[in-house]
DNA sequence: ACCGATGTCGATAACGTTCTACATGCGCGT
DNA sequence: ACGCGCATGTAGAACGTTATCGACATCGGT
C-alpha cells in the first residue's frame, strides 16, 4: 500500500557490498569489524535513512526496550503519575507506552489481564498496573502495581500511607468541631480504598464518635457516581457539616454538588479530599487535601520495574510512601 | 531469568498432536479445520494460556494492529484529546498507545522524527501526533498532525477555527469597553498559535485599534513560561485591563500572577483563556474562555489514521472544527 | 469401479534481525 | 617452511508466526 517500504538489513548490506552479519555488528557496536567498513556501512545507513526492525529485534533478543503502563483512565491522578514514570524512565534505556483503557471500566472488565497477556513478554519487557482489578498474572515480564487490588498479591506494588492520611484528614474535620462527618469512599476493590476508610473510622472511634453508617457511601473514585452520592447525602435534613472524599475529585463533584443546592462551602459544609492533584489546587475555595506523593509513586514503580525486567534484586518489592495534610480553605470552624 | 517462559504455537501444537499450522488457523478462525480438532487445538489454548506472539505476528503480517499517539506532554489538552482518540479507536480492531516526552521539550529536540522513524512500519501501524515540531515525515505509515506546525504541509492534519475564536475573545474583551488589552501567545512553531494572535489583531484591527506591540507577549503555551511573561506585563504601570491568552493554562496562570500582585480578576483585570479545559472550568473564578472541541479533534485524527491504515480513500484530509465563545466570569466590563 | 471434487491437514518458506560457528588471509615466531 | 594466533568477514540457524501449496482421504456421481 505504501509505496517504499523501509529499507532491510539486507539492503544496507547489499548496498554496502558486505553481510548483513557486519551490518547487525556495526548498528550494534560489535567489535570485529574494520574501520574502514564500518565508516561504509554507516555512510549507506546515513542515505538511506535506516533503521531497524524493533519487531524482528525483538522477535530475536526477547527483548523489546519498552516498558508499558497500564491505566484504566487519563485522569489527574494517573496523568500525574505518568509524569513521575516518564521521568524516571529517562536515561534508562528503555521506552515508556501507556495503555488506556479509556474510561468505560465496565464494557471492559478484565482489559488488564487481557492486554498484560497478550503484551507480555512480546510487545513490552515490563508492565506498572494503575489502581489494577488485578491481583495475580503468571506472565512472563515482571508487573507492579500502583496502588493494589485488595488481597493478598504477589504482585510487587507502590502505595502511600492511605490509612494515616486518612485520620489525619478526619481528625482535622473533628477538631474544627464537626460531629457529623460523612464519608465518599473510592472503588471497593481496592485497597487503598478500605484504608482510607479503615482510617476515617480509627479517627472517629478515636474520638469516640460512632459511626453513622449512613453516612457512609460509594462514590468509586469517579466523578460521576461521587456527584450522585453528594447528592443524597446532601440533601438529607440532618445532612453532614462535613464530607471527607477519597480522592479530590469526589470533593470537587461534592463542592458543585454543594454549590448547586445552595451550600456554601466551607461555611455550611467542609470539605477535605485525598490526593493534592496540583489542577485542582486552585479551586474555588482552595482544597484542603491529602497529599500522596503521586509522582514519586511513579517514579518508584517505574524504578521497580526496571530493576525487575534488568533482573537487579530488590530487598523491598513493596513501597508505602508517606501521606500529609495540606489545609486550604474548603473546611472551617463549626460554629 | 524468568521461569517458564509463553508457551509457543509449536507447544500448543505439540500438545493438540496437530501442525502448527493447524493451531495458526484456529486461532486466526481460517476455515479447513475439523470441528473436533477445532476443539481439540481450543481446549489446549485454553488449558496452557497460550497467547499468539504479538512481535512474531507483526513480522510475518506487517501489521501491528497498533495506532501510536506522540504528546509532547500529559498536560490537560493532551490529556482531553487522548480520551477523544480513545473513543474513536474503540471497535476498530487497532489499540492505543501513548507515547510521552515526558515534558522537557528542549532536551527532546527531534523526539517526534526519531520516534517515527523508529516506530513507523515497526511497532506501529499509524500515528496521531499532537501540537508536532515536525512538518513533514517520509516514513512509511500514515501520519495526523493535530494542531499542526506552521508552514506548508502535506501532514493529514485536524485543527480548529483559531482564528475566529481569537477573534471573538478579542472582541468580547473590546465590547466589554477594554481598550487596553494585552495577548500571551503560544508556541511561535504552531499554527494554531500565529492564527490566534493573528485573529487577535483582526479583531482590533476592525476595532480601528492599533495594537501596541509590547503588550504581545509570548507564553509558550506552558505555565511556566506563561508566569514570566504575565508578570512582566502587570507590573508596569500603564498595564493592561484585559488580557487574552492564547490557552487555558496561560491564562490560569495569569490569573495566579494577578492574585499574587493584588489585581483583583474580574474587576481589575479581564481575563480570556483558549481550549475550555473541563478541569479549569470551576477555577476562581470561572474562566471566560473559547472553546475548541477538543475531543472531537482527538476523536477525527483517529478515524483519519484509522482510514489512512486501511487505505480508505478521502475527500478532505484536513479538518477544521469550529469554535466558540464561552463567557464565564473572569471577564468584566470596564467602568 | 473410476474420476473429480471437496474437505483436512502438514511441510515449508518467508518476515528482519542477531548470534554462533566457521572460513579466510595475514603477520610473526621458530 | 610451517604452524599459530589474530583480525576480519560470512553462512546459516534460530526467534514465533502465517500463507501457500501439495498430500491424502473421503464421498458422490456416473
Amino acid at each position: 500500500m505504501h509505496p517504499s517500504s523501509r529499507p532491510t538489513i539486507r539492503d544496507v548490506a547489499a548496498a554496502a557490498g558486505v553481510s548483513t552479519a557486519t551490518v547487525s555488528k556495526v548498528i550494534n557496536h560489535r567489535h570485529g569489524v574494520a574501520p574502514a567498513t564500518f565508516a561504509r556501512v554507516m555512510a549507506v545507513i546515513e542515505q538511506t535513512g535506516y533503521s531497524a526492525s524493533l519487531v524482528a529485534q525483538s522477535l530475536r533478543n526477547h527483548r523489546t526496550g519498552v516498558i508499558g503502563v497500564l491505566v484504566t483512565d487519563i485522569e489527574p491522578f494517573s496523568a500525574e503519575l505518568l509524569k513521575g514514570a516518564a521521568g524516571a524512565i529517562r536515561g534508562s534505556g528503555f521506552e515508556l507506552v501507556v495503555y488506556s483503557a479509556g474510561g468505560r471500566p465496565e464494557e471492559n472488565a478484565g482489559w488488564e489481564r487481557r492486554y498484560l497477556s497478550r503484551l507480555s513478554g512480546t510487545l513490552i519487557d515490563g508492565a506498572v498496573v494503575v489502581t489494577p482489578t488485578v491481583v495475580e498474572v503468571n506472565y512472563g515480564s515482571p508487573v507492579v502495581a500502583v496502588d493494589p487490588h485488595t488481597g493478598t498479591s504477589s504482585l510487587p506494588s507502590v502505595d502511600s500511607d492511605n490509612a494515616t492520611g486518612a485520620a489525619l484528614a478526619t481528625r482535622h474535620l473533628l477538631d474544627l468541631g464537626h460531629r457529623r462527618i460523612a464519608m465518599l469512599t473510592g472503588r471497593p476493590d481496592l485497597q487503598s480504598s478500605r484504608q482510607r476508610e479503615q482510617g476515617y473510622r480509627a479517627a472517629l472511634a478515636d474520638a469516640d464518635q460512632a459511626v453513622d453508617e449512613s453516612m457512609v457511601l460509594s462514590g468509586g473514585y469517579d466523578c460521576e457516581h461521587a456527584v450522585a452520592a453528594a447528592k443524597e447525602l446532601l440533601s438529607r435534613p440532618d445532612r453532614p457539616t462535613a464530607l471527607f472524599a477519597a480522592n479530590d475529585v469526589m470533593a470537587q463533584a461534592a463542592i458543585r454538588v454543594a454549590g448547586e443546592l445552595g451550600l456554601d462551602v466551607p461555611s455550611a459544609l467542609s470539605v477535605v479530599g485525598f490526593d493534592n492533584i496540583p489542577e485542582l489546587a486552585l479551586l474555588d475555595p482552595p482544597l484542603t487535601t491529602v497529599e500522596q506523593p503521586i509522582r514519586q509513586m511513579g517514579r518508584e514503580a517505574m524504578l521497580m520495574v526496571i530493576d525487575l525486567v534488568n533482573g537487579v534484586e530488590r530487598e523491598r518489592t513493596h513501597i508505602t510512601l508517606p501521606t500529609r495534610l495540606v489545609v486550604r480553605a474548603s473546611t472551617r470552624r463549626l460554629d
